[in-house]
DNA sequence: TCCAGAATTTGCGTGTCACGCACATAGTGC
DNA sequence: GCACTATGTGCGTGACACGCAAATTCTGGA
């Protein structure tokens, strides 16, 4: 069992997935935020081109499975902070990391909206972004310094900066076109980043 | 249908309620974080002295029982807020609102550890939580005078608070007795809230 | 080239759940 | 005391999540 055998693999088990998971926001989609009861497991089982129980092998809910795309993108912010440069400000850091990361492409209007403003996929909703903090707290205590187990520092700014992109994202579906999700996610972002860790914090 | 009446029967529903919510907090920290599964609809009902259909009439999911008292504290916050001195910095007064909110009485380490550490309820548990944020920008507008609507300030100020004392009772559960939860509270939400709003928002 | 072992898919059966509906009960105001 | 409305309850239904085992596909080595 090689490196490309298990790649290979992999890649299929991403391909099935993400074909499930589009399906499932697809259809969502085109029920709207109320008709979300009529979106069976079978409906989106059979327009993925699987059977309703692989369905269930890869989610356990419709809700993860409408959600996953953006759960996969939240996972992916530890890696954008960490790959911008060492010499680089917190704050602006953090506000070009998660510009790269969330705009690149643009959301999709229909598919946000979706998520954030059905009830029903709310929780879900809430823990596909959250699920940025754990990276995120990870590259800020590295790029900091300052020592996750015994310092609050990265892992509330990490969830405040999820918080933050929640917030913009809500915005932003509010907005219209009047201002580009990039510029709505910088401002939100400027509240609760501060460009250098308040006091010396490494030593503690 | 005077006052007297509609609050004795809001009353009286609260009561049922509360018993529905208790009960079920009470069987799943029995069970452990593992056999929430074993925890029954019908057991939560009977703990509660209503059938099970009724149990359905306040909630639709174990998931929103369990969670629903962190749910209705984190409902009290935008009135913390608002009871603070108005006259008081931004974080100073929140830090305090926040601190009077959940640190009276103590929290329930194991109700706390139920809700945060098991997977199953990590969506509502979330969500509980963030059922601050809507009353704490209100509140945070209206203490800062900037307009809800037209600045992202308070919102997101209001995300990351909510953020910030998820992350203090996430740390609060590891850190065991060491560490009263005020003091970890003030230390996660200095992080985060500034005494006084960046840039003159006023205006915008 | 072929084969033994694995990972994955699938069908079936099961236990639970959420909820619509209709009826019973209780407390509410006139 | 009487209509009225809110709430509690029993029953029935459709869907769902998942355990289990057989079938199928994929993998790496002889």
């Amino acid at each position: 069992m090689n490196d490309d055998a298990m790649d290979l693999r992999a890649r299929i088990r991403q391909t099935t997935r993400e074909a499930i998971s589009h399906a499932a926001l697809r259809l969502a989609i085109e029920q709207g935020p109320n008709g979300l009861v009529l979106v069976r497991v079978q409906d989106i089982a059979t327009a993925a081109g699987v059977s309703s129980r692989t369905y269930n092998n890869y989610f356990s809910s419709r809700a993860e499975a409408i959600c996953a795309f953006q759960a996969d993108q939240s996972k992916r912010a530890g890696d954008a902070l960490s790959s911008r440069p060492v010499d680089e400000p917190l704050d602006q850091a953090v506000i070009e990391a998660m510009v790269e990361l969330y705009t690149d492409p643009e959301p999709d209007r229909a598919g946000l909206r979706m998520i954030m403003e059905t009830p029903e996929l709310e929780g879900e909703a809430l823990k596909a972004f959250s699920m940025a903090e754990g990276p995120l707290a990870v590259a800020i205590a590295a790029r900091t310094g300052i020592d996750l187990g015994r310092d609050l520092f990265p892992a509330v700014t990490a969830a405040a900066v999820a918080g933050a992109v929640r917030v913009a994202g809500r915005h932003w579906l509010e907005a219209g076109d009047s201002e580009s999700f990039a510029a709505i996610l910088r401002s939100a972002l400027s509240c609760v980043v501060p460009a250098v860790p308040p006091q010396g914090r490494k030593d503690r």
